[in-house]
DNA sequence: TGCCTATGTGAAAAATTCTTCAATTGATGG
DNA sequence: CCATCAATTGAAGAATTTTTCACATAGGCA
């Protein structure tokens, strides 16, 4: 096997690329929840929420174990919250300056404004 | 617009999933550089880099200058190690924990020894 | 101007991921 | 055993992303 460091990065990032995965673990958060729990909070088809799981599962980003007749999903590890926190952070960031330059694009209705960081060429 | 929180989170983690794009922002890391550079150190295909720096580029993830005749890349926003390193605190759990489940296996040659978080039904 | 190097772009083909549906498994109660 | 509820699986088609190639653009220099 023996996969490079930095593919095993993009493919954690890309198991995290799904508006549905995103709201589990999120969701998750807050403590371990069936997936009765789940499907009631994110307007998903049951089939495809339990599609997104298995990819959470296949990463060992979550875990699963059957109670009664239902399944109870939870986060493997505590290192999430991180994540989610620095993500947020660039994330507003990033918006933050999405939202600046809609302003100046609004405001160039005279005199041209330059680029700030977009397109180069 | 308006677009629901968690996607613009999912759109995010999804533009880091793909192998170049860490590196470059990996080694930009390190300070500004130019597309001559970055090339030479990642093993990519001249038009591919630049099509995965158009990617980084439309997020704002990083700005382009020109210089010269050359054009330089550097992150736009400091907060992107934080969020490295978080990925990485995470990641290396989840490799620690496959490493771990491989050799439970591997040990498992006789007797029996139940799933750790894998597989569910 | 015309050529050269550096980089970017558009578009088609190839590859991957998402969604959806029917069928399946597991546990529980009659 | 059968019916039922909860959840998962496999597979096909739809949608998105990646890769690649030919061509475009920018700047510098003869």
């Amino acid at each position: 096997m023996q996969v490079p460091l930095y593919q095993a990065k993009a493919e954690f990032f890309r198991m995290l690329g799904h508006p549905v995965r995103i709201r589990v673990l999120e969701l998750l958060q807050d403590g371990p929840m069936p997936v009765r729990d789940l499907l009631a909070a994110i307007d998903v088809e049951r089939s495809n929420l339990s599609q997104q799981l298995a990819v959470l599962r296949r990463s060992g980003i979550v875990s699963a174990v059957r109670e009664a007749d239902t399944v109870v999903y939870a986060l493997a590890g505590p290192d999430v919250a991180d994540l989610m926190r620095a993500a947020r952070r660039i994330l507003t960031e990033l918006l933050a300056g999405q939202r600046d330059l809609l302003e100046e694009l609004r405001e160039a209705d005279t005199a041209d404004g330059g680029a700030t960081s977009g397109r180069v060429a």
